[in-house]
DNA sequence: ATTTAAATATGATATTTATCATGTTTTAGT
DNA sequence: ACTAAAACATGATAAATATCATATTTAAAT
């Protein structure tokens, strides 16, 4: 089993705030996932018992609505970590999280790191930082949500994804997604995703490698209207 | 000036947490502001560099879409706290408030209150508490703009007012809003608005006294599809 | 009290988006 | 390599919602 205390990833998330005697207590309890395309890592309403931190991969965040769709809420990726509310209270999950691409996960149980939290103020902080971050990403989500058109929303989904995924040397995104999941991402149904890409190419502003679309257009895209 | 020890609206948010001592400092150097309906209390963008606390009155926190329209992102009312990320990281504001009604409001300069977030877990682990809850929140209202009709979204905004906000005597929900208030919570244009509730109207629904809405078959708004 | 402005209301119409139908292409499994 | 299933694509149409025009009512200001 890798050692958390050389492990990079850590780097990119509250962890890193983790002393070295935090970090080797951790290491010793923590169990390694190896979770495969398509897999779910856990339910929405799951009661989750600890943390996962996302040695590579991306996956998805959904909420079912009434309706019986999905809705995509946040895509997650290597270096982050999924479940920090578990933490924070005993409440299950509000959401399923997905994978959309083989991925390694280490689960650290609740009780090995509920202590940190409560003793290591700069660990705390750093999980209020990212909080906060999360809660004014989800307010511009919404006002996109109500405020913009399907258009807009689907070009600054591709954006977005570009921004911060990015790209494979083709230059084609390295997060590849089905045509439903993007309908999940902007709220709307799949064949007006379909649509809507279809436009985007003839107009030049993407073009497609097989599944993978690349932005050829990035500037076009963002004064889409 | 009132003094914090005494005043229950306290009980209300995370300064509960406090200690009697961290307390009397923090009421010792508190200011009070009345707020008249329809004033800005802080603008979009602006550096806060402390916190409110809402003795009295309900405001609404705004975004500015780019389509130049408003969209509501939250109401927030008598006992809760306004300008919590102020604490937490030195970001600007990414919300407008704005009084729905008469206010009174404690503000509490971040110099004098940081240190109690650092030093007092209790408190930090409320405020973890509240962002984890806004964060949950923020994903339900997502999906709702993302998959629910401008009908269904009017009648959960709503029942939404009507239990956390309360009815006055005469059963008429207590939060005055405009239609174009609740246009800017739905997403959707005031003329909409206008013709739903017509309709909830004719449906018999809610009802109106003057400019007040009163919910006649709470049910019946719960149903709507 | 009177005027003015703002909010509410409703109809007509245009635009956007969803839904249904159907066909094609791609992928996965044997 | 072949077959079934899934994903992608496109047209036709329906439904939802926005926009524009124009009254009417209500509130605010002098």
């Amino acid at each position: 089993m890798s050692k958390c205390e050389q492990c990079i990833v850590r780097q990119f998330n509250s962890l890193k705030a983790l002393t070295k005697e935090e970090l080797l207590r951790i290491s010793a309890c923590k169990t390694s996932r190896i979770i495969k395309k398509g897999e779910v890592i856990f339910e929405e309403g799951e009661s989750l018992n600890g943390i996962f931190c996302i040695k590579d991969g991306v996956c998805k965040l959904t909420k079912l609505s009434a309706n019986g769709k999905d809705q995509i809420i946040k895509l997650v990726e290597k270096g982050q970590i999924l479940g920090q509310r578990s933490l924070i209270s005993d409440e299950r999950t509000n959401l399923r999280a997905t994978a959309l691409n083989d991925m390694e996960l280490c689960f650290i149980p609740k009780a090995e790191i509920i202590n940190d939290l409560k003793k290591n103020n700069n660990f705390t902080m750093d999980i209020l930082k990212n909080m906060a971050d999360d809660l004014r990403e989800a307010d511009d989500v919404i006002v996109n949500m109500a405020q913009k058109s399907v258009r807009q929303r689907l070009a600054e989904a591709l954006l977005d994804i570009d921004e911060n995924f990015g790209t494979n040397p083709d230059g084609t995104l390295s997060v590849l997604l089905s045509r439903e999941d993007f309908a999940s991402i902007v709220g709307t149904a799949t064949e007006s995703v379909i649509r809507v890409l279809s436009q985007f190419k003839k107009e030049g502003f993407i073009s497609t490698i097989g599944k993978y679309i690349k932005i050829e257009d990035i500037d076009g895209l963002r004064r889409v209207e």
